[in-house]
DNA sequence: ATAATTTTTGTTATGTTATAACATTTCAAA
DNA sequence: TTTGAAATGTTATAACATAACAAAAATTAT
């Protein structure tokens, strides 16, 4: 895993959440931790600003560096690793399973499963929901007796941005 | 990642494809590797043999066990992950990545991609293939402006059985 | 056949990702 | 303001994966 220091944009996104100031995200993160009676607390609040600030993914260890340099003090794994189930628990955050990293989750309020398209070259993501597949692997699912519960859905490829790059 | 060793039952699956003997699989996937060019040698071989036997997908360590148990001699991660690599490559096996396990691919000479129907109590997985699903990602790719690779879609919930063992 | 080249494997070391276990602190309810 | 539960801090270690280079095996050219 490359070691740079991530840089602070927003995420690309097919939707409109996806210009949310990190602010009212906080706040609309709250607010669902408020309704079902879970705390959103310091290092929770921080782990799910630094992703949602971040232009790609960041892997955990990304995290400890930045949290650590914030308060000037070691921040240990345990610690990001907990905010992280939690906030993921709380569809706040996803995964990205082939990449070892976490990203936000565009609509947390929704109960929907979110797709990442991930592009191989710059690692950037694109988050999209689509209740119609979901719908199909889930009835994939019953022709094999399997009750789904949670689908991982991402998408390697190239970004628009990596395959301009690369004619020039 | 418990570590009790695998047992040697054939994979689920919905298709024909999963009843080939494993003398029968390693025989194909040689067959497909010399019209190829690629070379089928021992680890290579030895590696999707395991991983055509075993019930569920296996970790790279849990190979290195086997394979070392095998030989009477140590064998180093190196050459599990060089021969997961391999395979991989050429379509044999696919990486499950929310367990960091491998699984045989059951249509090795298709080109379209697995899905992996995963049961989050015995581990054991299922491999579809929807070439619907798979050009409805295409498409969505597109609305991204982005150029989809290879898509990773993997199911968690829970297998007939171990849903029938909770009711008991 | 044998030298030259390429591919594969062996070996050692280390890098990266994640969790266990237990002490301490914080927070909210009683 | 005690008390109990939840969250965090700290240390250690487990689990997963790759880098770098030496040795061996297979392939090709001579």
């Amino acid at each position: 895993m490359v070691s740079s220091s991530p840089d602070f944009v927003a995420h690309r996104a097919g939707t409109a959440r996806a210009r949310l100031s990190p602010g009212k995200l906080v706040s609309l993160a709250t607010a669902l931790c408020l309704e079902r009676g879970e705390r959103m607390t310091k290092s929770r609040r921080r782990v799910l600003e630094l992703l949602w600030r971040a232009k790609r993914p960041l892997t955990a260890y990304e995290l400890i560096e930045v949290m650590s340099a914030d308060t000037g003090r070691p921040v240990g794994p345990p610690t990001v690793y907990r905010a992280l189930e939690f906030l993921a628990a709380q569809g706040l955050i996803s995964k990205i399973q082939s990449r070892n990293a976490y990203a936000p989750r565009l609509h947390p309020e929704r109960p929907s499963t979110s797709m990442f398209y991930v592009c191989e070259d710059c690692g950037e993501s694109s988050e999209l929901e689509d209740p119609y597949i979901e719908r199909l692997l889930s009835k994939n699912a019953g022709a094999l007796s399997f009750t789904m519960t949670r689908p991982i859905i991402e998408i390697e490829g190239k970004c628009a941005n990596c395959i301009a790059d690369e004619k020039t």
